[in-house]
DNA sequence: TGATTAAGGTCAAAGAAAGTCAAAGTCAAA
DNA sequence: TTTGACTTTGACTTTCTTTGACCTTAATCA
């Protein structure tokens, strides 16, 4: 049995309670005998935005590290696009995406125009070359839709 | 638990009553059984202006520290906060901004939430150097708060 | 007035977490 | 047997907190 997968099992355990989760790196490092950094692989692997999970954090005194596991049952189509959005996404499509999302009443008129402006060429105008402002406009984008799951 | 934050709590307790308090360095720091300056990290990252607060003391003798919390108008409130942003934003001043602006009734929870998403580290995580990610994060909340004017 | 005492302010070093990245290891499939 | 995907490890980095030495300002007393 990979420490990985037994790392996954217990942590994945910790959310039978509760839907969010916190803890302390170096504590559980130590519990399965790792390198702390292995914690981050775990978690940056196995809970993912792809997968529903949200992952916040906190360096310094007292720090920790908080995951989130978002609804899957509530909407598939949800999952279904951040999956097939890649790695960049240009505007048009966003559009078409998000008209999408609110025709079928997944968001209100002015979510979507919220998440239209985070996205928008105008938010990001401080990133010169349109490649990169089109990878950070699907990572943007992939957390935004991740709230509506 | 972190002594910053308990100090952080036992202020913002002082604040039921009234909306501006008066405080005793010294004593607050015995009290906590912490070292003086302590009390002024927690009220330089924690009742910032970003926050609503403002700050004033006297030294010598008698001398006190005054937080006072302050409720701009609504459209004021957000100019004065786009204006004082700059060109970059770290993740802590954003947390705070926007959790003023929710705690005074100018964004909903759902909003705030989208906001604090949208301009996450998680979000951004495409962008690898911290500096460039702070100056991005200033460009799309700006962008987003001048939906709410 | 000048010295003393009683505040609060500043700043940098040390400490406590978590994050990153790339090298090295493992193992199964081609 | 080679390749390549996945894991493990650890050195180094970044972020946030705590502490303490030293500084400035105000009040009070001789």
């Amino acid at each position: 049995m990979k420490i990985s997968d037994s790392i996954e099992h217990f942590i994945r355990e910790m959310f039978e309670e509760n839907n969010s989760i916190e803890l302390k790196r170096n504590e559980l490092a130590q519990y399965f005998n790792c390198v702390p950094s292995q914690i981050n692989y775990v978690i940056s692997t196995r809970f993912t935005t792809e997968r529903g999970y949200v992952v916040e954090s906190r360096r310094g005194g007292g720090g920790h590290i908080r995951i989130t596991r978002v609804n899957l049952g509530r909407n598939e189509q949800i999952m279904h696009i951040i999956n097939s959005i890649g790695p960049a996404l240009d505007v048009m499509t966003l559009e078409a995406i998000i008209n999408t999302l609110y025709v079928n009443g997944v968001m209100s008129p002015d979510e979507a125009k919220l998440i239209m402006t985070a996205c928008s060429n105008n938010s990001l105008s401080v990133i010169a070359d349109t490649r990169d402002k089109n990878r950070v406009r699907a990572g943007i984008f992939k957390n935004l839709l991740l709230l509506f799951v």
